[in-house]
DNA sequence: GAAAATTTAGACCAGTGGTCTACGGGTGTG
DNA sequence: CACACCCGTAGACCACTGGTCTAAATTTTC
């Protein structure tokens, strides 16, 4: 007797009613971790009850979704905005690159909750299935670097796309 | 009215009577994480009681962090069996180390739980206290791998030493 | 205004990690 | 032998966890 799935109710809210939702869920995790956050803390500090909760939510990994999703969306918009126009040359290329991690470390830095929230991701195997979209926004910036990297040269191709995806993360987090 | 550290305790005991503790708390961990892990699911499975664990464990973290330092030791010591014999040039340099990445990504595919184990790391403040013994030493074939590597000219040396380790944690782990 | 549908409140449940008291079983000493 | 001592054990108990469910309030529709 299912009427309605949980997370179409709250997409249908205003931004304003979501983030009074994800803002003190996102402190929460963000201080303590997925494991540690308690759901009944964070409904206190939301003001709201237990029935409201779970009439928006299917349990506390979709709410822990909503927050991470809020924040990669965020993410690739501050990324959009600060996009390179690359040209031909290997040396170019390479300028470009560094640049461009210096603007993922320095968006990185504006918003330190991304990395903290990424950590907690590889437990929730739903959770991998249900970023996969925007995820695959963002890697599409990354292998996109990547192709233009091995036209002109400065990429050797004997690497798989992943792998180096890995060591960017890798290198942006030290 | 502290008598002993508990850890103490558990360390006076046996291998055998360890790995008694260890062996379903490993799998337990391995399968769920130490979030969604049950102590209680533990004791019933080492046929052991609530009492008996407290007074070997400080708490579930104790248990989770032994689990892990026995397998850390157990990578050190399956490294160093595989440890190579480095000489003067830059290409057998890297022979050396592409040799010494598949030993490492080997053993660690004998012992794929490390992997998983290590992801659940991050969040606990003291473990990562408590596990710099263990992992200085494993940091410590790193490093001099990488020194050498200066030496015969083979690695740039403007790179912070953390984050080559970093990368080659990230490129075994893909 | 009444009937229907949506939204909220919170008591309740099994299970959680952790504490605490009481008890068994050695061992050493008189 | 008996006593005290202490290491180790058992498990009742506690506050709290995430999650379910029913009943009431509220809004929408006719």
């Amino acid at each position: 007797m299912q009427q309605e799935d949980p997370r179409a109710r709250f997409e249908r809210l205003s931004a304003e009613v979501q983030a009074r939702w994800l803002d003190p869920a996102e402190d929460e995790f963000l201080r303590l971790g997925f494991g540690a956050s308690s759901l009944n803390r964070i409904l206190v500090r939301t003001g709201a009850s237990k029935g409201q909760f779970y009439y928006y939510f299917a349990d506390k990994g979709a709410l822990y979704l909503a927050v991470i999703e809020r924040a990669l969306a965020e993410l690739g918009t501050a990324l959009d905005a600060h996009m390179p126009a690359p040209d031909g040359t290997a040396a170019e290329f390479w300028r470009e690159t560094a640049a461009l991690f210096g603007r993922i470390t320095q968006v990185l830095g504006e918003n330190a909750r991304f990395a903290e929230l990424g950590r907690g991701i590889y437990r929730e195997a739903a959770a991998q299935a249900a970023l996969a979209g925007p995820l695959e926004t963002l890697r599409g910036h990354v292998e996109a670097l990547v192709a233009a990297g091995r036209v002109v040269g400065a990429v050797r191709d004997d690497l798989p796309v992943p792998l180096l995806a890995a060591i960017a993360f890798a290198a942006a987090r030290a």
